[in-house]
DNA sequence: TATCGCTATGGCAGCGCTACCATTTGGTGG
DNA sequence: CCACCAAATGGTAGCGCTGCCATAGCGATA
């Protein structure tokens, strides 16, 4: 064993604790992560030295030899966003005490980018992963599978999943949206989407929409697209080319709360009341919707409690054990409030 | 060396592809990391074997030999909440080009827990961190310099700073909000601050106000101050509070941008016009304060450019380029809205 | 042809730890 | 006092890569 000061790396080293404690690095390892192996007068040693060099273990060069790292790939399109920050916080939080580290991507919704972090996080040898949606491109599950990492997709329930998938059903949320509606007598039914071929998140909640409609013999159920990101800008605009055109309409079911909110701003301009001339809804069960007046009616996801099972599932899965559910549906809230 | 089926790990190796193309592993490792250095024709011969083998490098084993991981750590109380969730996103975006990845850790803000993370991520030789606050436990202090590793703190700027840090100063921001709230005719001025010894951002932002009310002759101003998290129910029962008992009250300034909502909400309770009969005014420059309606004054801050700069200072630092400004004052901005 | 000066390539030790055994220790029962 | 066994401890190869240096190749110049 060389002396430490003349070696590549000044960085104080298992065996130099050992040396100082008068065992050998085999000791010490095992009194770090199995200490009920080590006599307590050992370990006590072993302590005093650790404390008084402020010696920190070098834990990369533990997964290379123990082949784990006890990291996971958390990928999301974006953070600054409470949908994904929610699951982002259960994922972490629930992690931590299991001894297991977050590694953050962001992919900005490009399904590019989420190949390249993918790659990225697998080269990290990350024991697990959790991704967000149902939608990736064809060499995302190549690359899982040939580095057979355990992968849990949330927010939507994929139709052909990778492996394992917390999430709901968009298309049921929305249809018991609409029916939430019809049900407090609504008959001009109109739904605001979002105009982007990536989001099929989107499509499922106006596709359900449409079943309700239909199947309860709407009028002319209207829907509106807007391109570009879902803002409350957009839905006023959105509510404003709607009613221009559709003057008639009595309820307006946003897929976004975001754009529930500019919807509601606009009526308020026009000086429409709501929920009387016309009801509002969104989906999300973002904590604005709760904040406006009057407060938006709105489809709540337990985002967190998404990112906690997700959690769960990796951790039965590293610890070999049975899942009997790899599926999860976690469900939806319809969150009764002023506006609809 | 070994064939691959008789080894403890069954994972393709850099000697694997280099056999493959029948060139040496220096020349493998050098064709991903310095490809110029590599002559076209073996590079293709590489890229071929790669391709068809699926192969990703192992970081952990380069960092490893390296000895350095590319991985930064980031630590912020909570994610849930825009302000945080922001500056991560900033940081991620800024770091992502360069080759770093982000590990992600939330401290709810318990400063012990704080430790324990950056012990943790010392422990994954993290090449640089970036950090919440300017208030942590002297062991922090201590770890870092032992590890000799680049540090940021974000948000608040600290007096006694670790190393590097980002932020703007609570207490001239509060200064510049209670002066506007005066140039605008404000007689009776009041702050709702948060009565948690761990949070000095309200401490100092009250102290800025009393400083300015103080100096301008404001008669008797009133300091509320609220325990628990500071949510738009704090901040309702805060100002229902501070009416009862000061109701010649003509503005009251909330030190977090939810509470401020709250207070609002309050005040179209009692019928009482805002900004006409009170001006209301918020911190933080959250979306919510735009929607509301009023729209809430409030004090911005630029929470994205916050973590972007932090990632700036810590490429310098990796770069060994020297850094003029250690410690960035990003600095906030009055927004002028409906509300006061 | 011999010499120089590049660029391109390769061999191998070592990064700091844990898995896998082998060995030692100490207590028990005969 | 010895055989026996479990608990405690230790030696060392190897995890997969890169840093360091040595060597090979190859054209240009004298």
């Amino acid at each position: 064993m060389k002396p430490l000061h003349q070696r590549r790396s000044k960085r104080l080293r298992i065996e130099d604790i050992a040396r100082m404690a008068g065992v050998g690095p085999t000791t010490v390892s095992r009194s770090f992560r199995q200490p009920e192996k080590v006599s307590q007068k050992t370990r006590k040693k072993i302590d005093a030295v650790v404390r008084e060099t402020g010696y920190i273990p070098d834990l990369m060069a533990g997964s290379l030899a123990s082949l784990q790292s006890r990291l996971i790939a958390l990928l999301v399109p974006t953070i600054a966003n409470p949908v994904h920050s929610d699951i982002i916080q259960g994922v972490t939080d629930y992690m931590r005490p299991a001894g297991y580290e977050v590694l953050l991507g962001s992919t900005g919704y490009s399904p590019k980018v989420e190949v390249d972090l993918i790659r990225a996080f697998v080269g990290r040898r990350a024991d697990g992963m959790v991704l967000t949606g149902a939608n990736h491109l064809p060499e995302v599950k190549q690359i899982v599978e040939m580095a057979s990492i355990p992968v849990v997709e949330t927010w939507e329930l994929p139709g052909n999943p990778l492996d394992m998938a917390v999430g709901f059903s968009n298309r049921q949320a929305a249809m018991s949206m609409t029916q939430y509606l019809i049900d407090r007598g609504c008959k001009r039914l109109a739904i605001v989407g979002h105009d982007a071929p990536s989001d099929s998140r989107s499509s499922a909640r106006v596709e359900g929409f449409l079943a309700v409609a239909v199947q309860a013999g709407i009028i002319e159920p209207v829907v509106w697209l807007v391109p570009g990101p879902t803002t409350s800008q957009r839905g006023s605009e959105a509510m404003s080319g709607l009613l221009n055109k559709h003057p008639e309409t009595d309820s307006v079911f946003f897929v976004s709360d975001l754009m529930a909110v500019g919807g509601l701003l606009e009526c308020q301009r026009r000086g429409l009341t709501v929920p009387n001339k016309i009801a509002i809804a969104g989906f999300g069960g973002s904590e604005i919707t709760a904040l406006t007046h009057p407060a938006i009616t709105t489809v709540h996801i337990p985002r967190k409690e998404i990112g906690k099972r997700a959690a769960e599932l990796l951790l039965l899965r590293f610890n070999n054990e049975s899942i009997l559910e790899p599926i999860i549906d976690v469900g939806y809230m319809i969150m009764k409030r002023e506006s609809a």
